[in-house]
DNA sequence: CGGGATATTGAATCCCGTCAAACGTAGTGG
DNA sequence: CCACTACGTTTGACGGGATTCAATATCCCG
């Protein structure tokens, strides 16, 4: 059973890839975790004007590709998305995961073009935000451009977290701590903070905390016996949320 | 001793550590790696006007403390600085290293307070940037706001790079694209690009790459034994570039 | 229903961390 | 100037946590 927040309103049409429906910022129930954030009624109608494009992007799909021009961010609607980097020899690296109301695309100002991939999870939809207009608004509004920047200051943040996580932990700590974080943002949208359904595989969250997909699902296991969760296949259930907690914030040493 | 942020930005005080002097944005050696990169020269003498204040920081100090107010950017003039956050329990990690011209503080825009420390690992000075002004200059300017933009979204990317050396390098790996980087750094500030004096400790060194000191001292051992450089405490010189581009880049599988 | 992708589990291996000792360097003050 | 100390570095021996290799189980989609 799929999350199915925010599924278009009508979309009567094929399934193009582009969708010129839209449904309104204002109106939209993203908008407090979304770029919208403080805006008011009139700077809100200015920022739909911009956003005047959806896409659906179906599960395994690429919303973009490394290295292709950047031209706009994108805001996710519905689903869900990992981005990840590659180096040249075949190793890649899974970034993060995106999900309703996050931002993708951000590293592709630096140079104009995108520096990773971004993929989605499941069946999702996004909304299209054209950079340049994106700026030329932010110039005329300063609650937008400080939301912006608040943005990838956050981004930034949560990319030094990660460092930490993967610099300082052990494999159950980085799996406690991801787990803490999952819930936590999927609560913060109105989903419960305990049941989840995984969205990747366990390669996936390999790849996002620096470990082998075996060390993930083994150190699920344990978690399992010692009455964390319980876990079956992507249905993930949080048992005591206090137990994980202290894993991340008990030094081991 | 504690860190002596804003005093009154009269203060002709002895060595202070607030300097009212300054040198204009226009003919500083660095305005082409730093904030300033394609401002015309009205441009330029208005940012100046922001840029009012510099600061120097000796050795040991810190910049600013994570949890504290975050009111300004500071860009490095000389010296070099280290970044790091901590976890509840003690354990930190460096999050980067920074030379002249480059950025410090942008993780404090996303809650108003600085959310890492940072601390000078030589002598250093910084302009500084009162971050409201900013954002207003940014504005009035297209120039400024795109390099600004430009400036937290390769900070992103590099950030993504070290997530990808810390997730899925071998030691050998992590610290030749370490030295990689920094020479770069250096070359691109007019230094050698073969000889460098390392600013930081082992332990310094081994927390941004994820690694214990011993494991950064062995791994310069062994580099040196097989002729990729020569290191003697903190003095370094790279005889084999090519070696060590190919330890990145060549996949251990 | 069947087949490919995904997940679980075990056993062996290895890289890095830990602990410990010794050495070198820099800074201080007698 | 040199002894003294504190700090950083080097090196060795050992152990452990994660990876690797491999076999099996399970799920999901067409």
């Amino acid at each position: 059973m799929s999350v199915n927040l925010n599924a278009a309103p009508s979309a009567p049409a094929a399934n193009a890839s582009l969708e010129p429906l839209k449904v309104a910022c204002a109106s939209c129930n993203l908008r407090e975790l979304c770029l919208p954030v403080g805006l008011n009624s009139g700077e809100l109608q200015k920022l739909d004007g911009l956003v005047a494009q959806r896409r659906t992007v179906p599960r395994g799909e690429h919303l973009f590709h490394n290295g292709e021009r950047f031209e706009a961010l994108y805001a996710v609607r519905t689903g869900f998305f990992k981005t990840c980097v590659g180096s040249e020899d075949g190793r890649d690296q899974v970034t993060g995961f995106q999900m309703a109301g996050e931002l993708l695309g951000l590293d592709g100002i630096s140079s104009d073009r995108h520096s990773c991939d971004a993929v989605a999870l499941e069946d999702s939809s996004v909304c299209v935000i054209p950079y340049a207009q994106l700026e030329g608004l932010s110039r005329e509004f300063s609650v937008l451009q400080h939301q912006f920047h608040k943005i990838m200051s956050r981004e930034i943040v949560r990319d030094h977290g990660v460092m930490l996580l993967l610099g300082n932990m052990r494999a159950e700590e980085r799996l406690a701590a991801f787990l803490l974080n999952l819930t936590q943002r999927l609560h913060a949208r109105g989903f419960s903070s305990s049941s989840l359904v995984l969205r990747m595989t366990r390669e996936e969250i390999g790849s996002y905390l620096g470990l082998k997909l075996e060390t993930v699902s083994r150190t699920f296991s344990r978690f399992q016996d010692e009455g964390l969760m319980e876990v079956k296949q992507r249905q993930l259930r949080i048992l005591d949320l206090a137990g994980l907690q202290a894993l991340v914030n008990n030094s081991p040493c």
